[in-house]
DNA sequence: AGAATATGCAGGTAAATACCTGCATGTCAA
DNA sequence: TTGACATGCAGGTATTTACCTGCATATTCT
C-alpha cells in the first residue's frame, strides 16, 4: 500500500465525487464521467489518472472507450493502518486531554 | 466532519509520522515532537496546525509549553463516510471489473 | 473513404504547499 | 531581574497542484 497516493488521492473534492459517481454506477467512460463535472475534459483526465496511480481505480479500454472501475482494496488496507489502531486506543486519547485539561 | 481537511492532512508522511508520535506519547510538546522529525521547528509547527485545523490534533497550553493531543473522532468519521461505504460493496464492485476483463 | 466521436499528448499559468531564516514574545528559574 | 528556554510571527523560495487551450491519434459508423 502506498498511503500517500492514497490519501493524497482523496484529498480532493473532484476525485471523491468520482469515485461516488463510479460507486452509483461502475464502469463508466471517461467522456460519462466528465458530463458530471463541470470541468474541461483534460482536468477530469488528470484527477482520474492520480485515482488509478493510487490503485483506487481501474481502467478498462474497449475500443475508443476507457471504462473506469473503483478498486476497493487499497481503502480497506488504509482503513487498517491508519485507522483501526486508532480506534482501538480511541477512548484512552480522548481521556489523556480530558484528564489534561481537568488540570492533571 | 470536513473530508477535504482530514484527508489532506493525512496526506503527508510528516504529519502521519506526528501522529504515529503521538499515538505512542500523547500530550507531547512541540519540542519533544521536533525531535524526532529532522526538519526546522517552524516547519513542524506548520504540519501541526495543519493537524489542528483538520481536528485531527487537539493542543492545551501550559505555561510556556504547549502540549498536543490526538483526537481519534474525525478519523472514525471518515472511516463512516468513506471507507464503509464502498466497504459494503466490495465484492460487487470487483466483481464488475473481473466480469468485464471477462469479456462481459 | 470521410466525418463524427473518444481519448491522448504537450505545453502554459496561478495558486497552494513545504520548506527555510531571522527576529519577537512570553515564561521559568536562579 | 536577567538569562535560558519554548513557542509565535513575518517573509521568502522552490516545487507541486489544479486548472486551462490547442492539436494529434485512434476508433466507429455511414
Amino acid at each position: 500500500m502506498q498511503a500517500d497516493k492514497v490519501f493524497k488521492a482523496l484529498g480532493d473534492p473532484t476525485r471523491r465525487k468520482l469515485l461516488d459517481l463510479l460507486c452509483e454506477k461502475n464502469g463508466q467512460t471517461l467522456g460519462q464521467l466528465c458530463e458530471n463535472l463541470d470541468m474541461a475534459r483534460q482536468s477530469a483526465t488528470q484527477h482520474l489518472e492520480i485515482l488509478e496511480a493510487a490503485n483506487l481505480v481501474s481502467t478498462v479500454r474497449r475500443g475508443r472507450e476507457k471504462l473506469h472501475f473503483i478498486n476497493p482494496v487499497p481503502l480497506h488496507e488504509v482503513y487498517e493502518r491508519w485507522v483501526r489502531k486508532f480506534e482501538r486506543q480511541r477512548l484512552s486519547l480522548l481521556h489523556d486531554l480530558k484528564k489534561e485539561l481537568e488540570g492533571e
